[in-house]
DNA sequence: CATTTATAAATTTTT
DNA sequence: TTTATAAATG
């Protein structure tokens, strides 16, 4: 057999392509058309017969997964779309949709990101009290990176505790009584945090009376980066393909970089022991990178502690080293990159084939202002999320109650952005409408959703649809309680809390009723809930006074929330806009350059990690000093060092046709009273010798080195004046 | 007594 | 820019 696609593989590639049944190991050096193969895979596999929903395509990121399968869909056509295709989280989240009852879930659970188990898990820590007085008490960020390793790891506390977090160690007991709260009260809050989706999945496949069931529901699984996946994941796999052994594993040693996830290069080392009988292929020819670029690649890895033995080698000869550009600070950093893009943009490379790499989101601060003065419009990826910011969080808060009104942090958020409601009143009110429910109702042990089962994975489309529902005496109690008007509150927030009630029941398709006596109220049915957008609209027209009294600078932020409206204008569902917001945020972007996205080009900004798996012709990766990469936090033993070593490998490896690396040399320490200080930093130390003298050299553009005392010549700046000129007729608003 | 406001301190990478 | 604690206010 065999199609159009096999055409312009090398001989590893197709025999990858076009392997037969049973566990393969693909290792796949960067650049050498890991995605191409396994895209190839999806077509070959369809083609022969195997039904796309049978397939499940395991990825880093959603993105990833829907380009290969939009890929394959190019060669044979548009059944592809019924793959199954995400990240392990978003799959075990439909998976365990359609068998909640199987695992003893209810199957209208709602996901919380990481910053909401970090403010429960806080919670838990208040109401326990051990951290009382006791400034050494992990904080709840540290909670939850500790929790998120021991279960994804499946490590011991103590073992975990004493390898990464050996600062916390006497504090273990407190930790484990933390923890167990953490744990009653997801339970009690009919929520599932991150680690939940892996640990049920994996329940799923072990112990349940589905296990048989789900596994082999796919005739094959694909799984791509799996340098990047921990010994929980490995453990699905392992259960998923107990009886169907069709398993195809894709990754890279060298470019693991997630092991504060907990991922480990085990997975990849015991592939061989784990699934008995497994084929190896090795792709090391790159189709990425001109030879200058991966000479400077492969000696970056060639001092790594533990060796690689992979040498990437490419057909692409071509005269231009690397550059490394040594700049006296960052401002002279930002105006060299902006040079460099400025020509190679003059050159014909648009705007979105370069891209400015860093370690730290923050790294771009500097340099994102110089951009927005410039006009050059940019897109960040990485870095703070949109998600993340309070105001969205607050918008989201009222969807999830709505959805899932056993969420006793949405609530919370809500209630502390009434006037006169504080700690205090949130909690009595919480207590008094019923949120923690001491027992979970379970859906019935053997009741899998058929309608569920239809799903479709892409935005957009309904899994569920909600039509009216019955008010009985059990159906979303709390909700009920809160707008049946049960709850005592300060006098001052009354107004406010009736406007929330009407808000809600609106949302919730229900009418307010007075029942005559102490202000309480009857719900009425009005029909169906209406649809998502106006919940949204009607929820912001309650939030608005509201959020330009609780934050300082609510003009910027609203803008946050007209994109929150539109995303929500593309569903029909509020569960799925819920949890696809959760499971696969989109990454915000500057406000500084106007609206980049609206722009038909605009620069890539990227941390290292969102870099993984794309390419650009062009790449800067700036700060490459030592402390940035590695960065301080990781430098405290050889492995953390072996990490950022790669992180480091991963960044040069994006590069195509050119490749800049910027080196500031000072560092001003702002914020700081101490003044104006600043402090010499060393060029990075994956940068020896031997790496250095595979780059060419070079000042930034339009700098000459010279004697501080000297005045030197200097290039004539005929925009100077104009900008001169152009600050003061702004000042004078002229 | 509860809430709001002031002050000081800390800040990697992501599903 | 957020977060823990202290003081001030209603």
């Amino acid at each position: 057999m065999s199609g159009p696609w096999l055409e312009g593989l090398n001989e590893a590639q197709r025999r990858a392509v076009t392997h037969a049944d049973g566990p393969v190991l693909v290792i796949a050096g960067a650049g050498t058309g890991k995605t191409r193969t396994l895209a190839c895979r999806v077509a070959y596999l369809i083609d022969g017969g195997v039904p796309p929903e049978r397939i499940l395509l395991l990825t880093f990121t959603r993105r990833a997964a829907a380009e290969m399968i939009a890929r394959a869909g190019r060669m044979i056509g548009p059944q592809t779309a019924k793959v199954w295709g995400g990240t392990f989280h978003a799959v075990a989240n439909r998976l365990l949709r359609i068998y909640a009852g199987a695992v003893g879930l209810p199957a209208d659970f709602t996901v919380i990101d990481q910053g909401d188990s970090a403010d429960l898990m806080n919670i838990v820590r208040n109401e326990l009290g051990v951290a009382k007085g006791n400034k050494r008490f992990p904080r709840k960020e540290t909670l939850v990176r500790i929790y998120s390793r021991v279960v994804n790891a499946g490590d011991k506390l103590s073992a975990v505790l004493e390898r990464y977090f050996p600062w916390c160690s006497d504090h273990i007991d407190g930790i484990r009584s933390i923890v167990e709260g953490y744990v009653r009260r997801k339970r009690d809050n009919n929520v599932l945090d991150y680690d939940d989706l892996l640990l049920f999945w994996k329940a799923l496949v072990t112990t349940s009376p589905a296990a048989e069931s789900v596994a082999d529901r796919f005739e094959h699984i694909l799984v791509d980066e799996y340098q990047d996946t921990n010994a929980l994941q490995g453990d699905i796999l392992v259960a998923m393909r107990r009886r169907i052994r069709n398993i195809m594993v894709v990754g890279d040693d060298a470019q693991s970089i997630y092991s504060f996830r907990a991922a480990t290069v085990r997975n990849i080392l015991d592939f061989p022991k784990q699934f008995p009988g497994a084929d190896t292929v090795t792709l090391e020819q790159n189709y990425r990178s001109v030879q200058p670029i991966l000479e400077v690649g492969n000696a970056v890895m060639e001092q790594a502690q533990e060796r690689y033995t992979k040498n990437l080698w490419s057909h692409r000869a071509s005269g231009n080293k690397p550059v490394l550009i040594t700049c006296t600070d960052e401002p002279e950093q930002s105006l060299a990159v902006c040079s460099n893009i400025i020509t190679h943009l003059e050159q014909g490379i648009a705007l979105k084939r370069q891209a400015v790499l860093f370690r730290a989101g923050h790294h771009s601060s500097h340099l994102e202002v110089e951009l927005a003065r410039r006009q050059i419009p940019f897109h960040k990826f990485g870095g703070l999320k949109f998600i993340e910011a309070a105001h969205v969080k607050d918008m989201l808060a009222f969807l999830r109650i709505l959805e899932n009104p056993w969420d006793e942090l949405s609530w919370f958020r809500i209630l502390l952005l009434l006037e006169g409601i504080g700690p205090r009143s949130a909690q009595r009110i919480v207590d008094q409408i019923g949120v923690r429910r001491e027992q979970t109702p379970v859906a019935e042990p053997d009741s899998v959703n058929p309608a569920s089962t239809e799903a479709v994975s892409d935005s957009g489309s309904d899994e569920s649809e909600t039509g009216p529902q019955p008010i009985t005496s059990t159906f979303r109690t709390p909700l009920r309680r809160f707008l049946e008007g049960a709850v005592n509150a300060p006098a001052s927030s009354r107004e406010l809390l009736q406007q929330l009630r009407m808000a809600l029941a609106h949302c919730a398709g229900l009418r307010l009723v007075s029942n005559g006596r102490n202000g309480g109220f009857v719900l009425e049915p009005l029909g169906a809930e209406p649809p998502l957008s106006a919940q949204v609209e009607r929820i912001r027209e309650f939030y608005e006074p509201v959020f330009n009294r609780a934050y300082e600078n609510p003009t910027i932020r609203l803008r946050d929330l007209e994109q929150l409206e539109q995303i929500a204008a593309t569903y029909r569902s509020r569960g799925r806009f819920i949890t696809d917001l959760t499971l696969d945020p989109p990454t915000s972007t500057s406000d500084l350059a106007g609206a980049p996205y609206l722009e038909e080009d605009y620069l890539i900004l990227s941390t290292i990690h969102s870099a993984k798996g794309c390419e650009w012709d062009v790449v800067h990766i700036i700060h490459a000093a030592d402390g940035m990469i590695p960065s301080d936090m990781a430098t405290g033993d050889s492995e953390g060092v072996d990490e950022e070593r790669r992180l480091f490998y991963v960044a040069l490896t994006r590069a195509k046709d050119n490749l800049y690396v910027y080196f500031p040399i000072r560092y001003y320490h702002t914020g700081s009273r101490m003044g104006d200080a600043h402090s010499y930093a060393q060029l990075t130390r994956f940068i020896s010798p031997t790496v250095k003298a595979l780059f060419e050299q070079r000042l930034p553009p339009g700098i000459t080195r010279r004697d501080p005392a000297d005045p030197g010549t200097f290039p004539r700046h005929a925009n100077t004046p104009d900008q001169v000129r152009r600050q003061i007729n702004d000042l004078f608003g002229a």
